[in-house]
DNA sequence: TTCCGACAGTGGGGTCGCAAT
DNA sequence: ATTGCGACCCCACTATCGGAA
C-alpha cells in the first residue's frame, strides 16, 4: 500500500565526467542530448518546467508544458532534456537558443526519468524500472515528449559510434541504482571532444583576485593570409603555468592586433596583442555558426608547430569521432603537474 | 596520513532584455 | 540605433578544505 504523496521538488541528478565510458552489463547508455535540462512536475493538470537551477521555464517552453498537459497522469515527475532537433536528427544547443523568441521551432522533450507517478514516488526505484515506466507513459509516441531510448553493450563501442555520427556523446547510467540528486559516480558522461592547434595572438588580464597571471588566451588560426579570430580560452592551466606563459607571451607583446577582422567591442580594446608565433592545443567541443570555440579548454603549448603550419579542421560527417585518450606526448602542459596516477586525471572509479 | 568529493571561483560561447550612450 | 551589462543557459577546469578510508 502507497501513501499518497505530493509531487516533490526537482532536484537533478547529474553525471561525472570520465575520458572512457564505462564496461560491463551493469551499466546502460543513452545519447547525450545537447540542449536544456529540465524537470516537468505535472499536479493535478497543472505543468511546471523547471531548469536545473530551480527557476521556472514554463514560459519559455509552452509547446512542452502543453503537450504535458495532455498525458493521461494526475501527478508525476519527468526528467529530461529540451532539445532542438536538426534535419539529420542531431541535436543542437545552438539550434535551441536559435530558437529563443521566434515562432518557428522544432522542439522534442526526451525524457529519459521519472521520479514521481501518481502518488508513488519513483526514485528509489532501480534505473531500469524508472524508465520503463516511462517508456509505459510515453509509448511510441510521435509528439514532441519522447521517450530516451537507451543502449546495452560495451560503453566503449557505442561511444566510439556516438562520435562517428557527429553526437556530442554519451551517458552510462547504472541499470540498478536509484536515482540520487547531484553529481556522483552511478551517472558517467563521455564527451566526443575535438581538438585544433590555435595561434596565440593576444591574451586578458585576470578579473578575480585568485588569478594574477592570465585570464583567457586570444587564439584563431590562419585563412586567405590573415588570421582569424577564434575566441578565447580561459582555463586549462594551473597558476604557475600561466605566469610562465605570461612572461613568454611579454617578450612578444606587439601595438596591434594580429587579428583580422580585430575582435569587437571591450575586447578588441582591454586586451594585449603580441606576434603570432606560439601555437596551443585547444580542446573544445565544436564550432559555433560564428566560427568560435564551444567550451574551449587550454592543453598545453606545441613547441613542435610553427604558426604557418596551423589549419583550421573542418568536420567531415565520417571522421568527426575524436577517441577519448590522453594529449599525445607531443603537446605538454605548459606547466606540468605532479601526477597523482600512473593514468594521470582520471575522474570515474568504479563503485564496487 | 592520504585520498577524494563537494564546493567556490574564474574562465569560455551563446541568448534575451534593459538601460545608458 | 548602438553598446554594455547582467541574468540565464550550456560548459571546463583549478584550488581548497573537511571528512572518509
Amino acid at each position: 500500500m502507497v501513501s499518497r504523496r505530493k509531487v516533490p521538488p526537482y532536484r537533478a541528478q547529474l553525471a561525472q565526467l570520465a575520458d572512457e565510458a564505462p564496461e560491463g552489463d551493469a551499466w546502460v547508455h543513452e545519447i547525450k542530448y545537447d540542449g536544456y535540462r529540465i524537470g516537468c512536475a505535472i499536479e493535478d493538470g497543472a505543468v511546471t518546467l523547471w531548469s536545473r537551477n530551480g527557476k521556472d521555464w514554463t514560459a519559455q517552453f509552452p509547446e512542452v508544458a502543453a503537450a504535458a498537459r495532455r498525458l493521461k497522469v494526475r501527478s508525476a515527475l519527468l526528467d529530461g532534456e529540451v532539445a532542438a532537433v536538426l534535419p539529420d536528427g542531431r541535436t543542437s544547443f545552438q539550434a535551441l537558443q536559435n530558437a529563443f523568441g521566434t515562432g518557428r521551432r522544432e522542439l522534442l522533450y526526451f525524457v529519459f526519468d521519472l521520479l514521481h507517478l501518481d502518488g508513488e514516488d519513483l526514485a528509489e526505484r532501480p534505473l531500469l524500472e524508472r524508465k520503463a515506466a516511462v517508456e509505459r507513459l510515453l509509448g511510441e509516441g510521435a509528439g514532441i515528449i519522447r521517450y530516451a531510448q537507451h543502449f546495452s553493450g560495451s560503453g566503449r563501442d557505442i561511444h566510439r559510434e556516438a562520435c562517428r555520427l557527429g553526437l556530442e556523446g554519451i551517458v552510462s547510467k547504472r541499470a540498478d541504482r536509484p536515482y540520487r540528486p547531484g553529481r556522483n559516480a552511478t551517472w558517467v558522461k563521455t564527451k566526443c571532444v575535438l581538438r585544433q592547434e590555435l595561434v596565440v595572438g593576444g591574451f586578458t588580464d585576470p578579473e578575480g583576485a585568485a588569478r594574477d597571471a592570465i585570464g583567457a588566451l586570444l587564439v584563431g588560426y590562419p585563412e586567405g593570409g590573415a588570421l582569424r579570430f577564434a575566441g578565447k580560452v580561459g582555463t586549462g592551466w594551473t597558476n604557475e603555468g600561466a605566469r610562465a606563459l605570461r612572461e613568454r607571451l611579454a617578450r612578444l607583446a606587439q601595438e596591434q592586433s594580429p587579428f583580422t577582422p580585430p575582435p569587437p567591442g571591450r575586447l578588441g580594446r582591454d586586451a594585449h596583442w603580441v606576434r603570432p608565433e606560439l601555437v596551443c592545443e585547444v580542446a573544445f567541443t565544436e564550432w559555433t555558426q560564428d566560427g568560435k570555440i564551444r567550451h574551449p579548454s587550454f592543453q598545453g603549448l606545441r613547441e613542435d608547430k610553427r604558426p604557418e603550419e596551423v589549419v583550421r579542421e573542418r568536420p567531415t560527417p565520417t571522421s568527426t569521432s575524436t577517441p577519448t585518450r590522453r594529449r599525445t606526448p607531443a603537446s605538454p602542459r605548459a606547466s606540468p603537474r605532479p601526477r597523482t596516477s600512473p593514468t594521470g586525471r582520471s575522474r570515474i572509479k568504479r563503485g564496487r
